[in-house]
RNA sequence: GUGGUCGUAGCUUAAUUGGCAGAGCAUCGGAUUGUGACUCCGGAGGUUGAGGGUUCAAGCCCCUUCGAUCACCCCA
């Protein structure tokens, strides 16, 4: 064994045996820091990732979505159109990039989310000469440079689910009913669903004139922030947390009020198919989007408790029948929804759900060279019968590996040596009650299959 | 972008008025080459986030910066 003697760290020595005037101390020794708002999951976490997309891709291909796959950045004018006025993202809030060629001056953006995107892919490769509707979903990372606070990263995942070129209610609830049962199916307790209806460019710009007119008699009332918005962004006078403001809103006229026939009987079906499909929902008349693009359905779920009442969302969405046009394609009728994962990820824990994952571990341990060759059979068999198999991961002595076993949280130990090869036998061992029997060695894979009470991990 | 709080080993943290950076857990090795966890013994692991200043002396005081966290702005 070679030993190595490193009492001082490396880069002390390094500086001890160069003359420190002449190293660049800052370029040699600089420790690294995680950007800010970037490293926000944990290797504990990953199981937790793992155990969302699983459950996510699962439910998307049952209900016929195919993954998509869209590059992590795309042209900023992409972005801007659909943003919109009114708003500072694209300054304030989007990553941008150049590309530095000579008389040229090209900007692309890091995607903050994966609609554009979705839609831009959907125009420019003629997904339109596909039978309608496209469902897709999506499941990667998006950034966004704002300054992170309690579930807000600068790159975070988001699953996303989109139906493009359906003008039907129906989808509009197949994708609320789809985050709802998703939600569900991950074991997340005292959900709610919040839903509203925003109109269309038909019906909305009334809309904007009585609520105009609403918040202007009250004006006085209004925070100085509010006061800004009534230019800016109106809509977003509803969601204000001032309390103030609150006041003001719960008196605003409601959008619902001013539906155009078309909208209403839209809203209406999404409300029956909804009550048909026993999924409870509020109505909430403030549950609004600051982009021009969405049209009709708005939604939100969240978890509810019964003395704080509504924590943030978990997941959002809503028909965006306008997007498609605004960046050049044909008129195309859409609907979608997206989660941030940390978010979900943050309840799960919070709730106390633990990631479910069939535990079908075995650890294969031997003594002697000859029970070596053995253990490879025995574990080619195993893991042709479905188990995952862990063996040894250098040469141990059979104290260690029962000690590496146990480190791996196996919950089964198979052990070979030359009595049970002479007897054509095995050990198998419980870890958690450290109760083992000798067992015939063809009796073993039932054997196993009867422990585990075998549950399907894919 | 604005404001508050915070940063000591992988994790949780101690360090009196500015006076030798210390522990628990985890890790590694040994007690233990046919049995892990429990136990006992031992080792390694720190430029106190980074840079500068004040001081005989800085983890502690001051400035800058990076990061974390919370709220605001914003929220696709």
């Amino acid at each position: 064994m070679l030993k190595i003697e490193q009492k001082v760290p490396i880069y002390r020595r390094v500086k001890q045996e160069l003359n420190s005037d002449e190293v660049d101390e800052k370029n040699n020794f600089q420790k690294f820091q995680a950007p800010r708002g970037t490293d926000n999951i944990s290797v504990e976490d990953s199981k937790f990732m793992r155990y969302i997309r699983k459950i996510f891709f699962k439910l998307a291909e049952e209900r016929g979505f195919e993954e998509v796959f869209i590059p992590a950045f795309e042209d900023v004018e992409l972005f801007k159109r659909s943003v919109g006025e009114g708003t500072d993202i694209v300054e304030k809030e989007m990553f941008l990039l150049e590309e530095r060629k000579e008389g040229q001056e090209k900007k692309f953006a890091l995607r903050p989310e994966a609609t554009a995107g979705i839609c831009r892919k959907y125009i420019e490769s003629g997904w339109v000469n596909l039978p309608q509707p496209v469902k897709v979903f999506f499941f990667g990372e998006v950034f966004r440079a704002e300054r992170p606070q309690a579930g807000r990263f600068r790159q975070f995942y988001q699953l996303d689910l989109e139906t493009l070129g359906s003008k039907s209610p129906v989808s509009d609830v197949e994708i609320i009913k789809f985050a709802w049962d998703f939600l569900e199916k991950l074991g997340l307790k005292n959900l709610r669903l919040e839903i509203n209806s925003i109109g269309c460019p038909k019906c909305r710009p009334k809309y904007i004139e009585n609520l105009r007119a609403h918040f202007e008699s009250y004006e006085k009332s209004l925070s100085e922030e509010s006061k800004a918005r009534m230019k800016k962004n109106i809509l977003r006078i509803l969601d204000s947390k001032d309390e103030k403001d609150i006041r003001v809103a719960n008196l605003a006229p409601r959008s619902t009020d001013f539906l155009c026939p078309e909208c209403k009987e839209h809203f209406d079906s999404v409300k029956n198919s909804l009550k048909n499909s026993n999924i409870n929902f509020e109505i909430n008349h403030k549950l609004v989007r600051g982009l021009d693009y969405y049209t009709k359905t708005t939604f939100e779920i969240m978890p509810y408790d019964d003395f704080e009442g509504p924590k943030s969302s978990l997941a959002g969405g809503g028909r965006y029948d306008n997007l498609l046009e605004m960046i050049g394609g044909r008129s195309t009728s859409a609907v979608g929804m997206a989660m941030g994962v940390e978010r979900i990820m943050a309840e799960l824990k919070s709730q106390g759900i633990e990631p479910k994952f069939a535990k079908k571990r075995v650890y294969v341990a031997f003594i002697g060279k000859e029970a070596e060759s053995e253990s490879v059979k025995l574990s080619a068999t195993l893991q042709s019968a479905g188990f995952k198999v862990l063996k040894p991961s250098a040469s141990l002595g059979i104290s260690a590996q029962f000690k590496e076993a146990n480190k791996l949280g196996v919950e089964w130990v198979v052990m070979l040596g030359e009595h049970e090869i002479e007897t054509n036998t095995l050990i198998l061992k419980e870890l958690k009650t450290g109760v083992q029997s000798v067992i015939l060695r063809e009796k073993v894979i039932e054997e196993l299959v009867s422990k585990f009470q075998v549950e399907d991990d894919e």
